[in-house]
DNA sequence: CCGTGTCTACCTGACGATAGATAGTCATTG
DNA sequence: CAATGACTATCTATCGTCAGGTAGACACGG
């Protein structure tokens, strides 16, 4: 039961913020999901940037750890790439929510300069690894494999965002089938 | 000046939700960028969700109408398709802004019920739009260039979003390119 | 084995700031 | 005169934050 509080205002406040935004975090509602006290969670997390901050960069971790483990497997691009997909229309399906750092971006302004790091990290953490994939996957220009790696990541994003904003969890997977079938997707 | 102010608070309203998100919007620093006092604009929009409808609404009216004379301009579909992106492209550039509705998709679950029925309009009408503009342009059936319509704008909307995270308008010019080198951008 | 000190993991209670909202007032304009 | 457009003043709710307290666990010197 040591640190298992804070794992659990993390986990509640990951779930909170994927759904309605940074702005709609607060540490009451947070602390009466957990089942403590609003002030219980300074001990935790100081400010709301400190936990802001400790959400995004655990985020990127774990979402780092899962796509290097993806990685490993040695799977043909396609499917390489339909695993990466899943993750964020499996976000998408799990009670209609959208990936952190997409939600974080579209409040960029109100962000404390510690959540607004760990938002372009993640951007670029999902950069690096699709521009891997692509490029054990085909025999592409390093600089070409970036372009291609960004324009997958921001197109993957934009899905999940207008399918959510459709209330159509559908309508995702309809537009990931036409990214594949444009060539935007191998 | 009769119903001047209105505009000026619907116009002050929207650059600060295209930054800030509509959590970050507050009566207060609303009244005092139009320079009038809060009261006041609940003269002109009695609740929050009332604003936040009819400002959704007159930003997809104002793009729509845009939209449609620039089709009655019989441009053909690469320039017509380019002529798209930079609306998106002038808006980020434009003090770092994103697309009201993107701004607004992020925090749904946040949102009155009447301003997330004007985010839906937006998305519905883009693709209605892009279908319209692709169909003229090639000889792809209709169901087609519905699918790749919603794409397209599924593709723009994160090209912008994640070229604002990572704070370079660059970008999403680079983005683009590569949306229209893979295909799926006419 | 007892007492003292320290640490963890919370809690109570309150602070000032700010939020959206409203009732009532008043000057200007047609 | 009556409608319009803005005002003052205030309400209640909620926000992040903080000072300070407490119950229990653990270590250690005598």
């Amino acid at each position: 039961m040591a640190a298992e509080t804070r794992e659990r205002i993390l986990e509640a406040a990951r779930l909170t913020v994927q759904d309605r935004g940074y702005g709609g975090l607060s540490f009451r509602e947070l602390a009466a999901e957990v089942g403590i006290k609003s002030a219980s969670i300074h001990y935790y997390f100081p400010t709301k940037g400190e936990l802001g901050g400790a959400l995004a960069s655990r985020y990127t971790a774990d979402f780092a750890a899962y796509l290097d483990a993806l990685l490993e497997q040695e799977l043909d691009l396609p499917t390489c790439m339909a695993r990466y997909t899943d993750v964020f229309g499996n976000t998408l399906r799990n009670a209609n929510r959208i990936c952190l750092a997409a939600s974080l971006a579209a409040e960029l302004s109100e962000l404390p300069d510690e959540v607004r790091i760990e938002v372009a990290r993640f951007g670029r953490m999902n950069e690096n690894w699709l521009a891997r994939a692509l490029s054990a996957g085909v025999a592409a220009e390093p600089e070409e494999c970036r372009r291609r790696a960004r324009a997958i990541f921001a197109a993957v994003t934009g899905a999940q965002l207008i399918a959510r904003a459709r209330g159509d969890t559908a309508l995702y997977d309809e537009v990931i089938a036409s990214y594949r079938a444009s060539g935007l997707l191998p």
